[in-house]
DNA sequence: TATGAATGAGCATTCATTCAT
DNA sequence: AATGAATGAATGCTCATTCAT
């Protein structure tokens, strides 16, 4: 996490410099990007970057934490019913959040999925903050068990590994697809796609037992 | 690939470059791996590595070729039925194809992870002898429709981009569980994951009609 | 031509790395000369030349350019007469420059030469600020031939070929000559030699037109 | 000089591997000649090089004695009157030579242009074998000046350097215009260039004692 | 002698990070 | 805190020459 020399810049520059990783990072993936050039596109001084950052992953790691907080709001900015969401009800909402998100800014679409996708990195950016996409799917899953949602057979686990395969895949789809805004249509159709775990993962009477 | 000197190594020595190149590959990707490093683990010159191969890009070629070759072997080792396989069979074969690899040797599966998840890399290693993996899938899907097999509404290229991700997170899972042996129990839990795309995809009397 | 950071540099600095530059260039040529040598010589870490030059080749550009301006500024210090010159008292006053500069620093003459003699070199270190020595001569010849003073049957491309070779070898002549010091009676054989051109062009009543 | 090692080589391989050292040496001069590449033209182990010769620079010697024995013989084959030949009938025949060379082989031309240009690579390669040119053109000049021939004021060794460098660029025009035949007339303006040396040296009633 | 693999010093260039003012 | 120069280990790759059979 940034040094407290950021934290006192104005807001501004903090801005300026925030926007500049962004587009290196989107654009080149952590590994390809350069502290050079984001030094160069933010104005700042090479000297002034290791006095805000400890270093290259140490940015990397605060412009992940902006993007989580992104998320976040975005997801609780959805309309959401008062009862509780099913489960894949909830993955539809992340569908839309993630939607919006490649319309507001698809740059941290990328990042974040460029994450997801590298194991590697993961590690040697060491993310601890937030806990990892996972846990939340894993929690949604057992949820779903357990008021009968799922059927038994679903394993949260693995499922959870597949799940999230599946939602970053889908959100490369909405990336690559938005130059600009995604049609109701091309929305429908994404939504529509959650169909598939649905059926996939549902309870059913006639068949559930069987597995 | 490889130039005539390589091929005129002996057996063990191409056997020694060659695990060296696996090991390194395995472990730091094809970005992060240095040609200085297998040159040392394997013993050789740095020039000779030049001479054996036009560059490093030239030697992860050749350990693609190896790996689908591999994996050609092992699919076509499987015990399969005179008649045409259904779609789901199919993807069963390939997640058996997928442990059989992950126990004979669990690096090539994570090199060949890291291919089919790195588009940029797939495009500077240009791979051409195999069809991408997307276009398997996406006839298997085609055939499946037009056999009745998959419900009318699926659509084959996006269908197939989510089974790639669902297929490589399985093969991820594989791979991470495999220090050593596979269960039986195991297999088929991994296994019956496919069940998740097959109750999710296949056409059924009752709603398909309604999507 | 060098980035922002060389010019920023104190003078002195900048003079020592020129003048490391300008050995390395004149004792070795360009393909020979070594970036590690530059380095060494002006005692700079290797990772500062390339935040001064965008690459060896850039650095050589900015080699040439110096002395395109030292020759320049000679050139317009030698004492002209009022009226045009011709051609052969400007070809006059190119020797009286190239002795001048082979008195004030024959490693300039020395690179300038080996660039001009060396056709694929100019191609790749793109020359463009000054029109190839070639077009000055030819446009000489042509106004020597307008206004009379050569004679007809010179061919402007042709002769300035071997004007130019012929001037080259003259620098070149003075240069090995000058270990120090060229004294007044060189001066005045070296420039004697222009006669020969100008016995062998000018133009002739007597025999002019049986060529 | 090769070794004995390759003169007990058939005449055929002998010949393969002297074509392909033409070949190289012509097409990238002698830096950019690899002897790899000279290896692969002529198809003959790389080890069996080192047996026939000392090292690169060995063989180009031996390229260049060919190159120069070949100028010797087409040079003794142009058809002599029988009394001596003025200085400028000398160049001429010189000229003639170098255009019958540049129809036989433009490649032993290129080459032989490229050593004489390049100083440096002279003192590498230890020249021995032949009297320089410029001592033939000495001895040339100090002749013609003691028949009366030439102007008094001619400096036998300036002039040689001037008139060799004038020569060589003679040959480097007739090189570049001969791609196949040299047509007639041009052969003939190459010769009148020759002229310009011509007016230029000799001695005149009316002004030479001026100079 | 023929063969072709072995060798390693050397090259231009990159880039994250530290230093000095 | 701001600035930007200093630093040098590392990288992929080349190539003349030597070695071993």
């Amino acid at each position: 996490m940034p040094k407290e020399t950021f934290y006192n810049l104005p807001k501004t520059k903090r801005k300026r410099i925030l926007e500049a990783a962004i587009d290196e990072f989107a654009e080149n993936g952590y590994e390809n990007s350069r502290v050079n050039e984001i030094v160069r596109r933010s104005s700042i001084p090479k000297g002034s970057f290791y006095q805000y950052f400890e270093n290259k992953s140490d940015l990397f790691r605060y412009v992940l934490d902006i993007i989580y907080k992104k998320k976040m709001e975005i997801m609780t900015g959805i309309e959401i019913s008062h009862r509780e969401l099913s489960v894949f009800e909830t993955l539809r909402v992340m569908v839309e959040a993630g939607i919006k998100m490649a319309e507001e800014d698809p740059r941290l679409l990328k990042i974040s999925d460029s994450l997801v996708a590298n194991k590697p990195l993961m590690d040697e950016v060491l993310i601890e903050y937030a806990p990892s996409s996972d846990d939340f799917i894993i929690s949604l899953i057992r949820r779903g068990k357990n008021n009968g949602e799922l059927a038994d057979w679903v394993d949260p686990e693995l499922s959870a590994k597949l799940i999230t395969a599946f939602m970053l895949s889908l959100s490369e789809m909405i990336r690559s697809s938005s130059n600009g805004k995604i049609t109701d249509e091309t929305r429908k159709k994404y939504l529509s796609l959650i169909n598939l775990l649905e059926y996939g993962m549902k309870r059913r009477e006639d068949y559930d037992s069987g597995m």
